[in-house]
RNA sequence: GCGGGCGUAGCUCAAUGGUAGAGCGCCAGCCUUCCAAGCUGGCUGUUGUGGGUUCGAGUCCCAUCGCCCGCUCCA
């Protein structure tokens, strides 16, 4: 049957209508006029949740694989808290590398961290170009040769960097004196003096000023972007009460590292998995579900010997790679991605590497995003906790078979559970102008959400009973429904957008031959099928 | 945070400054022997919110909230 491919903005858009019309996906508060970047999931959406992460929690922490050691690999799991002590986030080093005060040019609106923005001044163009015409190098800095800087600002300068007050008034505006903190115009001068000196105006406030890297505009003060969201502890709100919502599962993991050795008879190789919600106060939450402020992580952290970190990466990163697919990410859409040396996160310089598993969503295309990252975080986190907490070489791991005590590294599988759900959403939405609905959700029957439809061809000569009864029999072990009202053309087609991928129909053939019609979602070819065997046809496509 | 766009029924959209409507959907009943058929009836609105102008505002003005797009951020 056709399939079309709209474009991918309309293809995004009637897939938000459909999750909200069906009810996947509803805009959190929406009573209220919405609040952006939060998402409530509905009676369908829920299960779709439910099932991948159910799915997730039994294919790795239940019944793992089998890892490259040739032994079964060992995972148990924890549910942590949200909110912790404060001097965790201290520690992981959230609670200053995920406070970026950033600056803006009042002239040409652009935003820079403001860590970065000396950086960026010196790779700047301008920059380079006014330097190269005004400065020559003099002992440790430069002589400053005003009256060169005052003919590019009037030549050069207007096009390269025209929110500089140098440009702005090409008379110098500044004594260098005042600016620079040196007492001539032909002093030795640094660059960054020079810059104050080129950005400043005679009187203007907060001088002297430092230009913006893209036009020399005058910046704002820096200002605090809260990535982590703040709350208060115990009834008084003040400042020894605050702590954050956790920005990541994963520091849950690490605290709990030793009570989980303590308490259980794992050994390294180990992993701890967690399933939970994490708060990020995003600056621009876009894209459906795909940024949001809430949302849960999938996490293991998984423990082993720093020698070993490569294998265990490879093993890793090829473990979830094919886990998405067996799920139903089978397209081309989705990747394995190795990260360049620049992308790395401060934990993970030193180590193995880190790949991404992307998706390449309606509205990343052509490009793709992150679904799940696979970190060698080396032993940063637990180093940083033994520090912080006073317990220092105590908390290192005792290796019996090695006689060798250390702090183990981990190699982070991190998903996105609801970047899971989007990814299935996207990969299950196909277009089809020849059913009645128009459209269908091609879900992979271990993620659908309602397994299987159960319907009387007609609402009368005990239809309706004999579907009631396979029905009660059938929700037991799976998501089920009964319908007995209207047509079994909108039955259906209310089916395909809900993505059930079979439907069972009891007809009057039923009445004499206990036989009744499975239709196939995808193809929409019907069989026969003896009542009793139902439960075992499900088994078979579904498990139980 | 900045700039631009947009807010009318669950959805898609009408309504010259003059009584807020249609189709679809949804619900109930009848009907219906395999793909949103038909008939009858029903449901749905503080026109995002609050001010202002006006005899009268969905419509004009101001403010505010929210959403979308771009900049930016995303360990």
């Amino acid at each position: 049957m056709p399939d079309i491919v709209p474009t991918t903005a309309a293809k995004m858009e009637k897939l938000v209508a459909l999750c909200r019309r069906r009810g996947f996906i509803f805009q959190s508060s929406e009573l209220y006029g919405g609040i952006n970047g939060f998402w409530d999931y509905g009676p369908l959406g829920v299960e779709l949740k439910r099932n991948l992460k159910d799915a997730w929690w039994r294919d790795l922490v239940r019944c793992p694989p089998v890892g490259p050691d040739g032994q079964p690999v060992e995972v148990v799991g924890v549910d942590c808290s949200i909110i912790m002590n404060r001097r965790v986030w201290e520690a992981s080093g959230h609670a200053t590398g995920f406070n970026d005060p950033m600056v803006m040019c009042k002239h040409c609106k652009k935003l820079f961290r403001a860590d970065q923005v000396w950086d960026l001044l010196r790779a700047a163009p301008w920059v380079r170009a006014l330097a190269e015409k005004c400065l020559t190098p003099a002992g440790t800095g430069f002589n400053f040769q005003a009256r060169s800087a005052a003919q590019w600002a009037m030549t050069k300068g207007k096009k390269m960097a025209p929110g500089l007050a140098l440009v702005r008034r090409t008379v110098a505006p500044l004594p260098v004196a005042d600016a620079a903190g040196t007492s001539g115009a032909a002093e030795v001068v640094s660059l960054e003096q020079m810059l104050h000196y080129v950005a400043t105006e005679p009187g203007g406030a907060n001088a002297p000023h430092t230009p913006c890297p893209e036009c020399g505009g005058v910046l704002t003060e820096p200002r605090q972007f809260n990535l982590m969201f703040q709350t208060f502890v115990g009834a008084v709100r003040d400042d020894d009460a605050m702590t954050y919502l956790r920005p990541e599962t994963a520091q849950g993991i690490f605290a709990n590292f030793r009570n989980v050795t303590d308490t259980t008879r794992v050994k390294i190789p180990f992993g701890i998995a967690q399933i939970g919600k994490a708060f990020r106060n995003e600056v621009t939450p876009r894209n459906f579900t795909f940024r949001s402020r809430e949302f849960e992580q999938m996490e293991i952290e998984y423990f082993i010997h720093p020698a070993t970190a490569a294998q265990w990466y490879r093993f890793w990163c090829n473990t979830r790679f094919q886990w998405w697919q067996s799920i139903g990410l089978t397209s081309a859409n989705l990747r394995l991605r190795e990260h360049s040396r620049e992308e790395l996160a401060h934990y993970a310089k030193e180590g193995a590497g880190t790949s991404d598993i992307e998706y390449k969503f309606p509205f990343t295309e052509p490009g793709f995003g992150e679904l799940e990252g696979v970190a060698h975080r080396t032993d940063f986190d637990l180093r940083q906790h033994a520090q912080a907490c006073g317990l220092g070489e105590k908390l290192k791991y005792f290796d019996q078979e090695r006689n060798e005590r250390y702090f183990p590294h981990v190699i982070e599988p991190s998903a996105g559970a609801d970047r899971g759900v989007l990814a299935l959403l996207c990969e299950a939405y196909t277009d089809d102008p020849g059913r009645p609905s128009g459209v269908v959700m091609k879900f992979h029957p271990r993620m659908a959400p309602i397994k299987a439809g159960i319907f009387p061809l007609v609402d009368k000569d005990g239809m309706p009973e004999i579907a009631e009864k396979l029905y009660h029999d059938l929700r037991a072990t799976w998501n089920v429904q009964c319908d007995v009202k209207q047509n079994i053309g909108k039955r259906y087609a209310r089916m395909d957008e809900a993505g059930t991928p079979y439907c069972f129909t009891v007809d009057t053939q039923t009445l004499s031959d206990q036989t009744l019609t499975v239709r196939y979602r995808d193809t929409l070819q019907q069989e026969r099928l003896p009542i009793g065997q139902v439960r075992a046809f499900l088994r078979d496509k579904i498990g139980a």
